[in-house]
RNA sequence: GGCGCGAUGGCGGAGUGGCGACGCAGCGGAUUGCAAAUCCGUGUACACGAGUUCGAUUCUCGUUCGCGCCUCCA
């Protein structure tokens, strides 16, 4: 069987990947919120994660392995959108969920086995509280449902950061109902006009961390083997997860904690707050799903990776060589072993992505297809990649003059093709001359 | 201030105690009416300073620079 590392944040250090039970390994990874768009920096976590996710499945078994990656449909951002617009916020989450989804679908990611909700774990949400207040980790105060992290010994521990130098970092939200500075909470009242669901403390909503402790607890296990996610969550998402599910249960909550690095852009970090972002959809639109699915996959996940369009034609440039090289050929029966090894050793993308172009020639063209479609790519046929989608008056202008370009080449009459040739440059075609001599129209 | 990550050729990006991964671009050539595509060839790169070593881009320490987290954030 093939030994996977993975480097554990937990440990700051690699590790050899050893499941708590081969025959049921469990991984989680945060999801959206869908209050919007998702930009393509989101994309990052959902894409190189799925790579494990199908790295685990062809080492432990398809039905081995089961992956969540929630859907966070209750948070104030959803709230003020809904407002805004003057709708419910089930009209929001249902609209950008939606879009979520096909975004998914088109980077080409496979489905999570689960796909749990926020507002659909409510109960499950109640209870675990109970169970904190009533083992002294967790307090009320003025309607909120607060975590006490004074009450739990090893506090911080993932990301480092220990109770006492949040509070000297003066940046901790001072709240008058907090028995301590670094007090995160749990559940929040909310007022007539908000959205709320009935609890032993009130009308109320729940704090961001509950859910993912919640769903991975209903769904996966006391302990699971992977967390996964962006590092920005490291802190405080992950660190709060692990207060909650760890004093609940009196038990490891994650065995290995995975996080990948930020996409960048001019080398700064992409995110909503700064402006300046690109949707996943409008680079679906501009450049297509496998090549953007390519450009997340170039660096490897821990490191930033520099978004630009450029990259996103490179690799689209790769995949037309890759289109070629496979066109007619049927994949191998089994995945390369040089790409299964690249991937084992801590998720090295961008060591597959070499190993496929060294297997990029037409001896090996099995083998490179069946290593493209084990990360998801090369999954359409080389006729329908190449297929240019004309407009109607692309397709007349084609009728027009396809043949009178023909002739004047064969008459060599080149004053005349290059005319032709000029005019299709004006309605946004090129014409190429294929090996065969067949001519072709593309749009530009 | 605390904690963490990083620095490889024009660009992207692996990797290794001693052979210049790989891709793009560039350059030269083949092919081509032109163009595109394709094919062949082509590169004195490892931030700086010490140390360990027969030998360091690779290990150790320090310096500089860049980025991130400590507040919502993938």
């Amino acid at each position: 069987m093939t030994d996977i590392y993975v480097y554990n944040t937990a440990a700051r250090g690699k590790e050899k990947f050893e499941p708590i039970d081969p025959k049921n390994v469990r991984m989680y990874v945060c999801g959206p919120t869908v209050y919007d768009h998702a930009h393509i920096g989101n994309a990052r976590p959902y894409t190189v994660f799925d790579i494990f996710y199908r790295l685990l499945r062809h080492v432990y078994g398809t039905e081995h392995v089961t992956y969540a990656r929630n859907i966070t449909d209750i948070e104030d951002k959803i709230m003020d959108r809904a407002a805004q617009e003057g709708v419910s916020i089930k009209t929001i989450t249902n609209r950008y969920t939606k879009i979520y989804q096909e975004d998914m679908r088109s980077l080409g990611n496979l489905e999570p086995d689960i796909q749990p909700k926020a507002t659909e774990h409510l109960p499950q949400m109640i209870k675990m509280m109970q169970d904190l207040i009533a083992k002294g980790n967790a307090y009320v105060a003025e309607g909120h449902v607060m975590f006490d992290v004074t009450s739990m010994e090893n506090y911080g521990r993932l990301s480092g950061h220990s109770r006492d130098e949040l509070v000297a970092g003066a940046r901790v939200e001072v709240a008058p109902y907090k028995k301590d500075p670094a007090d995160f909470v749990l559940w929040k009242p909310s007022t007539e006009e908000q959205v709320g669901w009935g609890s032993p403390w009130g009308k109320g909503r729940p704090g961001w961390h509950l859910e993912c402790s919640c769903m991975i607890e209903k769904h996966l296990g006391e302990t699971i083997d992977l967390h996964a996610g962006g590092q920005d969550l490291i802190f405080p998402h992950h660190e709060n997860e692990i207060a909650q599910s760890e004093c609940t249960h009196g038990k490891e909550f994650v065995k290995y904690w995975m996080h990948n690095g930020y996409l960048t852009v001019d080398g700064v970090k992409m995110s909503k707050s700064l402006g300046n972002f690109y949707t996943i959809r409008e680079l679906l639109e501009e450049h297509g799903g496998e090549p953007m699915r390519l450009s997340l996959l170039t660096a490897h996940y821990r490191q930033p990776v520099d978004f630009s369009n450029s990259n996103a034609k490179e690799q689209k440039r790769r995949l037309d060589r890759w289109y070629r090289i496979t066109a007619g050929a049927a994949a191998a029966e089994t995945v390369p072993a040089t790409v299964i090894e690249a991937l084992s050793d801590d998720l090295n993308t961008p060591k597959a992505i070499a190993a496929l172009d060294a297997l990029a020639s037409e001896e090996t063209a099995d083998q490179l297809l069946a290593g493209a479609q084990f990360i998801g790519l090369l999954m359409q046929s080389a006729e329908d990649w190449f297929k240019t989608e004309l407009s109607a008056e692309h397709d007349a202008w084609i009728a027009e003059n396809s043949v009178k370009y023909a002739e004047a080449r064969a008459a060599k009459d080149f004053a005349e093709a290059d005319r032709i040739r000029d005019e299709a440059a004006g309605q946004g075609l090129v014409i190429e001359i294929a090996a065969g001599g067949e001519i072709k129209f593309k749009a530009q």
